[in-house]
DNA sequence: GTCTATAGTGCGATAGAC
DNA sequence: GTCTATCGCACTATAGAC
């Protein structure tokens, strides 16, 4: 047996939603998280740079599905139908078991403005990171800026549709949907035709 | 003589920006800018929720100028068309004597991540009120959600280029020249006639 | 205006795994 | 012996309560 049990800032991430969502982030402190599952504060901030990434920490894997979708897109594709397959891409990891869990955090998120910050920062954080790898494929650098931000903006608005309540579509099928308003928003305005 | 100097705020936040700049973000305590203009760390704290917001606080006149933007705006225009007249109204604003300022400010934000995440939370905030905003001139409130994040996509984008090192060319330049690429992001296909 | 809880840091000590 | 996760303690600054 192992003189620690292993997956320790997994522990710590799911105590401190289940406190956070109990009690409030504000009313939850580091030590009680910490402690909820056996370890003391300084262990918390071992694995945390801070209170709030107990609640954002690993997310690699949301980062490089989008990456992932980039590379699947065809050699020719213009900056906003790579970022498109990338966007797809991210969608497919969120299924519909994990809907509840999702809704669970983003309501704590919603609840308080320094967790809202947080997620603005790693969002940005992911469209710089794909506006690179655009421009590492060859696309005019400011084209790439403003595909990634839009197709950050349209996960953005998926997602918030997806945990909405009462909604039942999968957030692949809502992605489409946002993708489709947003090729038709720089279109001029008369004579449109849209399928929904 | 009144019993205490006007423009408290503006002291404060002149002092927070000098020190900022010279000693660093996190280097610089509230006590220190505070004792810096005779008053109280105390008194700091009344007037700024916290440190941060010494640096962001009093940008009613920025989110105005979008606003007075999208008014002005023809009632017919497209989410993106109104967007764009709230983006150069803004853009007004900065005039070229602000431009050494606005790059003091930047280079203190862009050295500290939790500056970022307030900045980041200001444009989220804009963003939402543009959107409300053309929500009541009647836009589908998916496009006006799009429009307003592409809108703040495109001032950051623009600014950031203003305030860059040899960049002559004024705010309002530069915003034009990436909302015409912004235009043009979601027409891949050839041979689309715009009016302009 | 004072008092205090909490976030977060720095450093040293411990104790098992290898 | 080295490595690493943990603990313990002292400390500062923020921020809110009183």
């Amino acid at each position: 047996m192992a003189r620690w049990e292993p997956g320790t800032p997994e522990r710590l991430q799911q105590a401190a939603l289940e406190l956070f969502a109990t009690r409030g982030y504000e009313q939850t402190t580091a030590r009680e998280i910490a402690e909820s599952v056996g370890l003391t504060e300084r262990t918390f901030f071992r694995h945390f740079t801070d209170k709030r990434e107990a609640l954002f920490h690993g997310q690699d894997l949301f980062v490089q599905a989008f990456l992932a979708g980039l590379d699947a897109a065809p050699p020719g594709a213009t900056p906003i139908e790579s970022i498109a397959s990338a966007v797809q891409s991210a969608a497919s990891l969120f299924a519909d078991e994990r809907r509840a869990h999702s809704r669970k955090r983003q309501a704590v998120i919603d609840k308080n403005p320094a967790l809202q910050e947080r997620e603005l920062h790693k969002f940005a954080n992911l469209a710089a990171t794909l506006a690179d790898a655009l421009r590492a494929r060859g696309a005019d650098p400011l084209h790439a800026t403003l595909a990634a931000q839009a197709g950050t903006s349209v996960f953005g608005i998926a997602f918030a549709q997806w945990i909405a309540k009462g909604e039942r579509r999968s957030l692949n099928e809502i992605t489409a949907d946002v993708l489709d308003e947003l090729r038709t928003l720089a279109a001029p305005a008369a004579g449109r035709t849209r399928s929904r």
